[in-house]
DNA sequence: ACCTATGGAAACGTCCCGTTTCGTTGTCGC
DNA sequence: GCGACAACGAAACGGGACGTTTCCATAGGT
């Protein structure tokens, strides 16, 4: 999808210009699928979605608040419900999932660049811990709150296991290590399911 | 125009001054240690320095270098051997250690800079997986080689675990939560060893 | 005595940040 | 109708940091 950048967009009046938005959006996902996270600045989006800076600082006032909208973009569009019957199965399916999705989209770049991000900045550090956080972790915790009720796991462990499950996917995303590494994961997924549930 | 030179160290011939090696990696640290990640610069760290800019880049070509160096020299004062007994004990003691060190010095700065580096750089991304995680994970693997002969975890885990346990901590430092939450890293701890290994 | 690598200072050109100014556009309240 | 208002794009700003280059003084190696 190519943008019209001859005749620029004009304002329409004193309200939001929602083909603004999706501009910008679709700019920034641009550069993020092209450049990485490296290549990633306000001035290049703007350029390419034909828009002044202004108007994205209007609406994104951090390079996070942009990254976050990029990755909340693309996982609208894959609404994942994993239930395979077993804990094991389960964060298999889930982590291989995160990592291919990491690997096939702009997704693991604005990660990438939400963690970056928050290193040097105290508002980045709450966009990540607070924004994006939540709900990246919301289909573990489902998974893990199944788990309990079927005893496979403690529910006093479901925050550690998650925080486990997290880092390793984190870990490997920030080092350069999305292959899809089946065996190594299996391996995980099935540590972290054996921990102090009862046996069925 | 000639001007006299102030006091600063001087040329010592045509061989590296070791001088000049101590100060700036003095000021590096002290620079991490007061303004964090977020303040360093080259040329702030030149400025308290009292060195020149090509100086450093003469002998740490890129960022990561630097803060790499700055790692190793924290790291240099703290040798740790741990040997509780237990792979619950001695993961635990080598986690909330790690959590302290980074609280206490420079030492986290450095590894929250390192991972943040390597997202945008591709030759910072080896630095840290070349040069600083091997022996970063060295002790962990030290106490896992042990932990398997005892019967405690299967070798082929080894390598997993010590996954599961960095990207814990990692995860725990990039998101700014280096408290010591004993509680949740012994859960951690127990977890970890209590995988697939032989029961005693 | 020359060669050469070092050290510090200063300045360079580039990039990007986040903000400000400006003129234009069109809607909405009056 | 009409004016206040807000959003739009373009351009420019001051600031900071990057990594490099030039310059000159220094002093060990040969």
């Amino acid at each position: 999808m190519r943008l019209e950048r001859r005749e620029g967009r004009r304002s329409i009046g004193a309200r939001r210009n929602p083909a603004a938005e999706a501009a910008i959006l679709a700019a920034a996902r641009e550069v993020l699928a092209e450049c990485g996270y490296r290549g990633f600045s306000v001035d290049e989006v703007a350029r390419r979605a034909g828009a002044g800076k202004p108007t994205i600082y209007r609406w994104w006032p951090t390079r996070s608040d942009l990254l976050l909208a990029v990755h909340s973009a693309e996982r609208a569009a894959r609404i994942e419900a994993t239930d395979t019957g077993s804990l094991a199965g389960d964060l298999s399916t889930i982590g291989r999932g995160m990592l291919a999705a990491w690997r096939s989209s702009p997704a693991g770049e604005a990660v990438r660049g939400l963690v970056a991000e928050a290193q040097a900045g105290e508002a980045a550090l709450v966009v990540l811990w607070e924004r994006f956080m939540p709900p990246w972790t919301e289909p573990v915790r489902a998974v893990l709150g199944r788990a309990a009720m079927r005893g496979e796991v403690e529910p006093a462990d479901i925050e550690v296991v998650t925080e486990l499950f997290a880092g390793f996917l984190w870990r490997r995303l920030l080092t350069g290590q999305t292959d899809d590494d089946r065996a190594a994961i299996e391996r995980m997924a099935r540590l972290l399911s054996s921990g102090r549930g009862r046996k069925p």
